[in-house]
DNA sequence: TGTATATTTCTATAAATATCGAAGTATGAA
DNA sequence: TTCATACTTCGATATTTATAGAAATATACA
């Protein structure tokens, strides 16, 4: 859950976000570090900050190629932060995707 | 995006994640905004601020009952940050019970 | 070797978030 | 009415995050 909780803090911040989803359109392969700064249209140091981010939350993987830094989503984990939203915070019952036809018996009493 | 940006941002707190996860589990009953506060153990003004994150970021809503507010987990508005989560973030290819067999072609360049 | 490129790390500063006690609001009950 | 309960809002402070430029590191290439 503490995975959960560092996932979810990366993922909550525009740039970040941003950057996330173009790593997760560009598959395996990835990105360079300038490519994402560019696409976003942020300094590099601040790309670097936010690259940081989303690495120590095991989100992406980076490796160097040549002068480039390339960062790529890590599929794995990713995945396994939305295992954990749908079933630990939704019980299967949100959403259409994530939706799997599950009886859960809830609480009865507000207080 | 704003949505799931403000949703990811509202879950990135321990506190509101167990709180959220109560109230996920509570149903639509929901529970009291003491009670949630003495089951994780914080103070009333702290509770009330991060019940507030969560209800501005639509994932839970709030009605009176009396003395007490009485808070419940938005299924709605969880499973579209779900959705969002699965089909624009991982293009339903993360995870497994979020997946759902897809074909997905990724960009070939790194750079 | 020297220079340019790609990116990170450092340092300072700014901005956003979180915490806590005190005061305020709403409700219920004596 | 008055008192107690359940919460929220306010105001001050502390803590965490984010931004930006300068300096440092690593690689490539002439």
């Amino acid at each position: 859950m503490s995975d959960a909780l560092s996932g979810l803090g990366a993922l909550a911040h525009e740039t970040r976000l941003a950057a996330f989803r173009l790593l997760v359109r560009a598959g395996p392969n990835g990105l360079a570090a300038g490519t994402i700064a560019s696409r976003l249209g942020v300094g590099a140091t601040v790309m670097s900050f936010h690259l940081a981010e989303l690495t120590q939350a095991g989100l992406v993987d980076s490796r160097r190629d040549g002068r480039s830094i390339i960062y790529a989503a890590n599929y794995k984990r990713v995945g396994a932060l939305l295992d954990y939203l749908i079933e630990d915070c939704c019980q299967g019952t949100c959403g259409s995707r994530a939706n799997t036809t599950k009886e859960v018996s809830h609480e009865t009493d507000a207080r």
